[in-house]
DNA sequence: TATTTTGGTCTTTTT
DNA sequence: GACCAAAATA
């Protein structure tokens, strides 16, 4: 790619000036600074001073920031490695580079961009010996983690049943969330967790987490706040580094993350954050409104620049999520409006459906995308976003059997299986001795003979001796304190281990991976395991052992999965794309389905016990994220059953369906489930659901519902033990009569609610 | 030590 | 109903 602004000048190291830099010759205003709209183009240039941007959804937000990053280098003000741009995923973090690249070309790798975390890690692998840690340190997954956690309270005998060890690690991480080492935890909320003793697991913790060399992912931002605290000159040289700092999805930065930049930007206070109020999803992590809320307050002098133009969605769709959003009361308040002035065309209604339970909601929306395959839609521009995880199966499967291609986001993540997190385990030990959860992964994988007694003996002699668990082993073969069996296992380990080591530097770490799997016996023990996922284990084996060869270092491969938990390889293909409505932030369609507008289900039931308004304020967030995907076309649906566990249970539509306004909205009910067969519109009444004081005007008698249920290859329930004209009583609804039997579906006539059709097992003969 | 059985928990969202 | 961890058994 050429280079027009000439920006390919070597590292020098220290910064010429670190304030007052003015370019010898400014260049003139690049062509594509024309394509922004006046607000756009006045967040780019303006480059000096606090900059905050309330952008809504679709307004550009991102085009701001890599504009703004590509204005500052094309204009000179400064050199690639002296911005700093901060993004909250990995995948944004890639937009960004491939779209900065795009526009000034190569000089752009020179960037500082990336994760708070990946960032931090950066950081750390350079000055960690501050903080004791050294350059080679892990970083902990969830997995591990709880792992280590839940030895450290073993130690301290806590009952787990009493104390969960993942409650516990909740608490900590939210002390890691707001900046807090252990000995500032005072009388922070959570510290009588686990009889009062939390402080001093969490001490406990952070001691085994240095001994073994490793760090969580909260500790990444925390050690460079300790670290950054610690040593002012080394602050002061990332302060004199950075003199432009930008940071994407504001509202979502917790307060360690707040410290982080306030510490790199109280020099020279060039920072622009973006972000918006209305998109904020992450206060269960930690992250506080307050931050974007109080940066007028941190920067009376901040330029404060608001993005309402959408050029996104139709206008039909802009004053859906509108309305909805309109319902919270904690706002900034920003309207959003279409971008494409003097556009006449409203767009597609959004299409409202309830559905009879789960497997027919699925069967609906997949006939749907079906239906846009067959008129040449683009299967890359559809995507069913959905509360939480477990819904996305029911599509999978509904998807599967029809043969429409999709990719799942965010779901069983590759480098969380089993296989490879045992094959990551090895490497981790080659890579880093001290790594003793990796040891206790791997030390009896494939079996040899090295049980719980054997790893107790192991660690109480590494704990003696203050040493690794592989060190402590090294010195254990050379007593009797061992049987020659369990000696002989544990010997040979070892001098494969550190035969293994030693071609670390020799060898790629792709064939080196290759190498120890056979070694070991590993893949041996997957080809004689002759259970049905032993082969697929060992497909992930290869592409595993394949996907390293593009790395040339060990390490640089390992911390590459520590932070990215995703393969982000093999995307390509058309696909529809099936993910969290949390994942989906700051992505957009053409097409989005939104399954599982119920109570309990969306809002989340859990969530607004642990929170109230301010979760249910949240949740409609989420609702209003999820709408403003959609260029085209939304879809909502919403289920009268659904199964959880093993039971059935009969939901009631989201409250945010009433929220949506009615002239944006085309409502249709299946035939029979809610009385308005044929296609009415108009009331947006769901008659014998939400008032079921008018449920038995205009019900018409409903048809059979066996149609739909045929199509299940699944053994029909055995025939209901009630008859037409029973009497019965329901948790929910009351007494009622029984009108008509269908299998183990019900139609019930009650007293007070009027007609529903529920299952037999949810009514007792009265 | 290895395998089977039981019992408990899970379903909120992620770097 | 599926998965995991701890307990019971071979």
């Amino acid at each position: 790619m050429s280079d027009p602004f000439e920006l390919i000048d070597e590292p020098d190291g220290e910064p010429v000036a670190a304030r007052g830099f003015v370019p010898a010759a400014p260049a003139p205003p690049p062509a594509w600074l024309d394509k922004l709209n006046p607000e756009q183009r006045a967040a780019v240039e303006a480059t000096e001073g606090p900059v905050l941007v309330l952008s809504g959804a679709g307004t550009g937000k991102t085009r701001v920031l890599v504009t703004r990053v590509s204005y500052i280098l094309s204009q000179r003000l400064a050199k690639p490695w002296q911005i700093l741009a901060v993004t909250f995923t990995n995948r944004a973090a890639r937009e960004m580079r491939e779209r900065v690249l795009a526009l000034v070309g190569p000089v752009a790798e020179a960037v500082w961009l990336g994760t708070f975390h990946a960032l931090s890690v950066r950081i750390l692998r350079r000055h960690g010996e501050v903080i004791g840690l050294k350059s080679n340190f892990t970083i902990l997954d969830s997995d591990d983690q709880l792992r280590l956690l839940k030895q450290v309270m073993e130690v301290d005998d806590i009952d787990p049943k009493k104390w969960p060890a993942q409650g516990l690690m909740g608490v900590i991480q939210r002390w890691k969330d707001r900046g807090l080492t252990p000995e500032k935890v005072s009388r922070e909320t959570g510290v009588d967790y686990a009889g009062g003793r939390a402080q001093a697991l969490y001490v406990a913790y952070q001691e085994r987490l240095r001994t073994l060399n490793a760090a969580d992912f909260g500790d990444l931002l925390l050690h460079c706040l300790t670290l950054f605290q610690a040593r002012p000159d080394i602050l002061g040289e990332y302060q004199n580094q950075f003199r432009y700092v930008l940071v994407d999805e504001y509202q979502d930065s917790n307060v360690a993350q707040y410290l982080w930049l306030r510490l790199l930007t109280q020099a020279n206070r060039n920072i622009c954050c973006v972000g918006d109020d209305d998109q904020s999803i992450y206060s269960w992590r930690g992250a506080e409104v307050g931050n974007i809320l109080r940066f007028e307050k941190d920067y009376p002098d901040a330029t404060i620049i608001k993005l309402e133009r959408n050029y996104r969605s139709t206008p039909t769709i802009l004053a859906a999520a509108s309305h909805l959003i309109a319902h919270n009361e904690a706002r900034l308040g920003k309207t959003l409006r279409s971008g494409h002035e003097g556009n006449t065309d409203p767009g597609a209604p959004i299409r409202v459906r309830g559905v009879w339970d789960g497997p027919e909601e699925a069967r609906w929306i997949v006939d749907e995308i079906e239906s846009l395959q067959r008129s040449k839609h683009d299967l890359n521009q559809i995507a069913i976003l959905v509360r939480a995880g477990f819904q996305m199966l029911e599509f999978e499967e509904r998807l599967i059997t029809t043969g429409i291609p999709y990719r799942v986001v965010g779901g069983p993540r590759f480098y969380e299986r089993m296989e490879i997190r045992d094959a990551i385990a090895y490497l981790r030990l080659i890579n880093q001795p001290e790594d003793g959860l990796a040891f206790e992964r791997i030390i009896n994988t494939p079996k040899r003979g090295l049980g719980d007694s054997t790893v107790q003996k192991i660690h109480q002699l590494g704990r003696a001796l203050g040493v690794s668990l592989v060190e402590a082993s090294l010195r254990i073969i050379e007593t009797d304190e061992l049987r020659p069996q369990a000696r002989a296992a544990l010997r040979g380990f070892c001098t494969d281990l550190a035969r293994w080591q030693s071609l670390r530097e020799t060898t790629s770490p792709g064939d080196l991976a290759g190498m120890v799997l056979e070694e070991c016996g590993y893949i041996d023990m997957w080809q004689k395991d002759k259970t049905a996922e032993a082969p697929g284990r060992l497909d992930n084996l290869r592409e595993f052992v394949s996907g390293l060869a593009e790395w040339d270092t060990l390490s640089g491969f390992l911390e590459h999965v520590s932070l990215v938990m995703e393969n982000d390889a093999a995307n390509a293909e058309d696909a529809v794309t099936v993910m969290t409505l949390h994942s989906a932030k700051g992505l957009e369609f053409d097409t989005v389905f939104l399954p599982g507008w119920e109570e309990d289900i969306f809002p989340n039931r859990r969530s607004l016990d642990e929170n109230g308004q301010k979760a249910l304020e949240e949740e409609r967030r989420l609702a209003y994220v999820g709408i403003t995907r959609a260029r085209a076309r939304v879809f909502v649906s919403f289920a009268a059953n659904r199964r959880v566990y093993n039971q059935w249970q009969s939901s009631i539509p989201s409250r945010f369906i009433d929220e949506l306004p009615k002239n944006a909205i085309q409502q249709e009910s299946e035939a029979g489930l809610y009385g308005n067969a044929g296609g009415g519109s108009g009331s947006f009444d769901f008659p014998g659901f939400r008032d079921p004081s008018r449920a038995g005007s205009g019900v018409r008698r409903p048809t059979k519902m066996i149609e739909a249920e045929s199509w299940e290859s699944k053994p029909r329930t055995s025939a209901s033990s009630f008859q037409v004209g029973d009497r019965v009583f329901h948790d929910k609804f009351g007494y009622g009569r029984v009108e008509a039997v269908d299998d183990s579906k019900l139609e019930i006539a009650f007293d007070k609610s009027g007609r529903k059709k529920v299952l037999d097992s949810f009514v007792q003969p009265a």
